[in-house]
DNA sequence: TTTTGGGTGTTACAATATATCATTCATCAG
DNA sequence: CTGATGAATGATATATTGTAACACCCAAAA
């Protein structure tokens, strides 16, 4: 997650790029948001970002926030890990996609990935029942592989 | 969704029946509020659990209501519907199973499938990335067929 | 210039969830 | 039986997350 300044410049940009061609409006504000979850390590609450805000605005209150996260999940330029509250960029916003997430409940880490048979299998699904998704979420709350490890050992 | 009284009582046993096995206690709080979440009318939060919990218990406390709940996940008798923050009752309890979801935005129906294409491609990815899911989280958010065609209609 | 709609500021509050500590209760070893 | 132990519960307070509602501003179109 941890992002350098080359690539954290060059989401934002790209973003000015989509929400163009799209004819929505990427505000300051939007922006700002966008750059702090995604310069943010690992997800990120709405509160934790408002806290960053004042470091910028002046005095913001939660409904600032929440509209410029609302606007960005409306893009697909972020997700919500609704297991844990929070935010994290997301790492290839042109073509949307099912975010799939790895969340350890021992370390905290959450590792985004790009399953195509998750997808797949999802589509699939959704052309079976007629129901049309417009945010899936998929989140495997659990132990990753090195916690696994480690907890081995102590038992 | 909607239960009749003689699937109500099974489940009930059923889950008294599945936790004499594993040697946890379903105690007559838990059971009672494994029945509501059963009982309701779709997905229920904890907020109204509690209110119904009052026509039972005298005057019971959120921690009452949240520590039952998180013994019926842990025990795979109810899922959480991360998105709703609500609850549901488990379909068939004895088997762990990816717990899948439509949600629609629109009419707020859910309701759970049970497609095992999903289910190989969550084990398919957990075996790639050595990831050991503990409760997997499936929630397509979005629009159901019916209301795509009463939508359609009023455009 | 008036209107209109999106975006923002601000205040207050709703809804969801947890920390903490005291108490009870079943179980089991001695 | 008794005391010890750990799980479950009671009770109070508070933390965390998210919205409602209304006023204001500003750009673009009529």
């Amino acid at each position: 997650m941890a992002l350098n300044q080359k690539s954290l410049a060059k989401i934002l940009q790209h973003a000015e790029t989509l929400c163009k061609q799209r004819e929505v409006r990427l505000t300051p504000q939007r922006s700002k948001v966008l750059e702090l979850v995604c310069a943010a390590d690992g997800p990120i609450g709405a509160y934790e970002i408002l806290d960053r805000l004042r470091q910028t605005i002046g005095n913001p209150a939660p409904p600032t926030v929440y509209r410029a996260l609302d606007f960005l999940l409306e893009q697909g330029l972020i997700h919500k890990l609704e297991s844990l509250h929070a935010y994290v960029g997301c790492s290839h916003p042109d073509h949307p996609h099912a975010s799939q997430f790895l969340i350890c409940s021992d370390c905290g880490d959450v590792r985004e990935i790009e399953s195509s048979g998750i997808a797949d299998s999802l589509r699939q699904a959704q052309k079976n029942t007629g129901f049309k998704a417009k945010r899936p979420v998929v989140e495997l709350l659990g132990t990753c592989a090195r916690c696994q490890i480690s907890n081995d050992r102590k038992v």
